[in-house]
RNA sequence: GGGUGGUUAGCUCAGCUGGUAGAGCGCUUUCUUGACGUGAAAGAGGUUUCACAGGUUCGAUCCCUGUACCACCCACCA
């Protein structure tokens, strides 16, 4: 069978397309735009072939279906998918520099792409490609500018400190999905410092001596047995000879080491939410470069691992330390390179998310989770929401779209930490992503230089429900198909993309972004890991396509398809049930064959005859009950969004019912069951169109038959169904 | 540390509102019948049974409580 002649027959019978035009109810179903770093995988295949059939359904049901595709360009995982590759050509960012990293990254995005939709077109999907969007379009970039300036106008954006994770050797901050944790020995040094004006020792645990110029201060857990009388007190940096306050806080953990911390606000993302209700001062023993700062004179230019060493001896020398532990714990280091990274404070871009979160936990009951309990799951973490730092230091993707003055304001300063920017905020900056053409205000200057930062990904792709049909100006297309009907997910991304969808959309369109949310499982290898690149244990879902045909492949992914449900597959499970599939495919030609190749020459059939309805035969009778009852199973099932059980149901009466029992009965009174044998079998294959799409059509065309495809034919429901 | 899901036949998984356990693959036997051997028929296989221990119920794989193990997500790891 020449499965693309047939996708070709529907994509030029303009099937695919929406219209907003139509008297129809519309049906809209947003696909989750697979990131362009490469092939489709297996998973993708499942979640395609989901919104495929569902699409199909809705379609035969009469409604105006949108079945939107796009792709999402991924900051992260782009920039470390293109690195790795770069880093074969012994290239990287720093090599190429921005402009000719950029091309390339074009250039790897296309053909990416490529990948991606040839992929698509082969497992059938009836998506209206007229539509598709990517989302650096200037659609989406359009809508992302409306988002910034927004919450700039509401007060909800401001810049403050937070950390990042800097690797050393690649100069550049990672991302926390670019880190691994390394199980690693090291050493647990037990400290002591002075009291100031006392002989009394304060005994702090640490694996970090060479930052202790750093720390302004000591925290213990509230109520420390043999340190309370000591809180208030003062004491003495052992390298800088400095005062550190002596402070409580009920993060420290009573069972680690002493129960006693050195607070390195600079270092550590405890220390520094520690330091910044303690105001402390933020202080680098570690510059960017990994060595140590002149803030120790005695470390100073080394490299934080050696000085660890060297200010280990150094305090033995003078007496300060007290033992030292061996410690085994994971340490992140940077995916690349495996250098451990060093947190710095740095200053990012938020928005305030407590109003946005608020509202959500108001209407988040208007959407239908399957399975259900996902709507509490995520209600839980909406209410405990925390801000969103929405800049990243990457170069792909939306650079922030905000312009500093570079005569009145070099240090790119704009307000405070958690100082809301806003339309009372610096007059020396401005929101645009082009550069801007009026001058700074006071000093009368065109010399603007835009944030070196980007936007988060989700930032964008939380807009998508939104920027797909041209939000924020309210469209045609907005205004028919918003609320989207089906989306769906892998409950991996659940906060990341589903919970910010609902907040964003709730906070600028006051609509919730889709009504039915339907969260798929993953599929794992079979220890239960993700599939992944580094532990190449993906399956490809083009070579199962090649080998078992798609509407085989397309079957397979719907027995995995239970909502939530994770499962496990390797190439041999995949190829069984594939193969399986492919049977049921020869099973269902066989049929065809039997009903319309070696069809009698006596046949009388009248219209009612054919329906089953008048005919006084038993079998005929009872193959035509089981018919309506698989229909209004199969339709309950898919209304549910239940495929796997759509197709088990499918799958058991058109082999067993159908071809086992009743084709066997037949054959001795065949030209009298003819009608009902041709008419069961067609009403089959409507049924099974949506998960086979290519099988049902080839067969379709050969039975008696009326209108141009069986994919705009009307779904079947029990009892007439007219010929 | 917080959360979620899972534990059912050798393997991968289903199991609707609680009522005597299902599929595919694999395995055994039979069938060269005119749709199909990528098939058909029959069968073995779940230790008095659905991880374990309690509870509710006339009755629990399903509901409740707890335990164990596995996996994942979030946070953290001085």
């Amino acid at each position: 069978m020449d499965e693309q002649k047939w996708y070709q027959f529907w994509e030029d019978s303009g099937f695919f397309k929406a219209d907003p035009s139509s008297s129809k109810k519309p049906y809209g179903l947003l696909m989750p735009p697979p990131n362009v770093t490469g092939a489709l995988h297996l998973g993708h295949a499942m979640e395609h072939s989901i919104l495929d059939a569902i699409a199909r359904f809705k379609r035969m049901q009469g409604f105006d279906v949108l079945l939107l595709p796009g792709v999402d360009h991924a900051g992260i995982q782009f920039e470390g998918t293109l690195n790795k590759l770069l880093e074969k050509e012994g290239l990287n960012k720093g090599k190429l520099g921005r402009e000719e990293w950029l091309k390339r990254a074009w250039a790897f995005k296309d053909e990416s792409y490529k990948s991606v939709s040839a992929t698509w077109r082969v497992m059938g999907l009836s998506a209206d490609w007229s539509r598709e969007i990517f989302t650096l379009d200037p659609k989406v970039q359009k809508a992302v500018l409306h988002e910034f300036k927004t919450f700039f106008e509401e007060g909800l954006l401001y810049k403050g400190a937070y950390i990042v994770q800097w690797c050393p050797k690649d100069q550049t901050a990672i991302e926390a999905v670019e880190m691994e944790y390394e199980e690693k020995k090291e050493k647990l040094y037990f400290v002591k410092f002075k009291i100031q004006d006392s002989d009394e020792f304060i005994t702090v645990a640490t694996t970090r001596p060479e930052t202790i110029s750093a720390d302004p201060a000591i925290a213990i857990f509230p109520g420390h047995p043999k340190f309370k009388h000591l809180v208030g007190k003062t004491a003495i940096n052992p390298f800088t000879k400095a005062e550190m306050q002596i402070i409580e806080d009920k993060r420290i953990d009573k069972n680690f080491g002493t129960g006693a911390l050195k607070v390195t606000p600079g270092h550590a993302l405890l220390d520094y939410e520690i330091g910044k209700d303690h105001n402390l001062p933020i202080l680098h023993a570690v510059d960017k470069t990994g060595r140590i700062t002149d803030l120790d004179p005695n470390l100073k230019g080394m490299k934080a691992s050696e000085a660890r060493i060297k200010a280990g001896e150094i305090l033995e020398e003078m007496g300060a330390l007290e033992k030292v532990e061996d410690l085994t714990h994971s340490v992140p280091v940077c995916e690349r390179c495996k250098t451990m990274v060093e947190p710095l404070v740095s200053e990012e871009f938020f928005v305030k998310m407590k109003p946005l979160g608020d509202k959500a936990l108001t209407r988040i009951d208007e959407v239908n989770f399957i399975p259900k309990n996902y709507g509490k799951i995520l209600a839980d973490w909406i209410k405990e929401v925390h801000d969103w730092c929405i800049s990243r230091p990457l170069w792909w993707g939306y650079r922030i779209p905000v312009w500093y003055c570079q005569k009145c304001n070099p240090g790119h300063e704009v307000g405070k930490d958690k100082q809301s920017l806003g339309p009372d905020g610096p007059k020396d900056m401005i929101i645009a992503f082009d550069h801007p053409t009026q001058n700074c205000q006071t000093c009368k200057l065109n010399e603007w230089v835009q944030d070196e930062k980007l936007l988060d990904t989700w930032f964008s792709s939380g807009l998508w429900p939104m920027a797909t049909l041209g939000w924020p100006d309210q469209t045609e297309e907005f205004k028919k198909y918003f609320p989207w009907d089906f989306e769906t997910s892998a409950g991996e991304i659940k906060y990341l993309w589903i919970a910010r969808m609902i907040m964003l959309s709730l906070h600028f369109t006051d609509q919730i972004p889709f009504k039915n949310m339907f969260f798929h499982g993953m599929i794992r290898d079979l220890q239960g890991r993700k599939f992944s690149k580094s532990l190449n244990n993906g399956i490809d879902p083009n070579e199962l396509r090649k080998q078992w045909g798609t509407d085989a492949v397309r079957m397979a992914l719907y027995t995995y398809s239970a909502p939530g449900r994770d499962g496990r597959a390797n190439k041999q499970t995949m190829d069984e049930r594939a193969k399986n599939f492919r049977n049921f495919s020869t099973k269902l030609t066989n049929i065809a064959r039997f009903i319309v190749d070696l069809k009698p020459t006596d046949v009388i059939a009248t219209p009612d005859l054919i329906r089953g309805k008048q005919s006084q035969n038993k079998d005929d009778q009872d193959i035509i009950e089981k018919l309506n009852q698989t229909i209004s199973k199969v339709t309950k099932n898919i209304d549910k969004f239940e495929l796997h059980l759509a197709t088990e149901t499918l799958y058991n009466f058109i082999w067993h019912d159908l071809a086992d029992v009743y084709i066997e009965k037949t054959k001795t009174r065949r030209a009298e069951a003819q009608p009902t044998l041709e008419y069961v079998f067609k009403i089959s294959l409507e049924l099974l169109h949506p998960f086979m799409p290519f099988i049902t059509e080839e067969l379709w065309q050969k039975m008696p038959h009326e209108g141009k495809s069986i994919m705009v034919t009307a779904w079947p429901v029990p009892g007439l169904n007219a010929e």
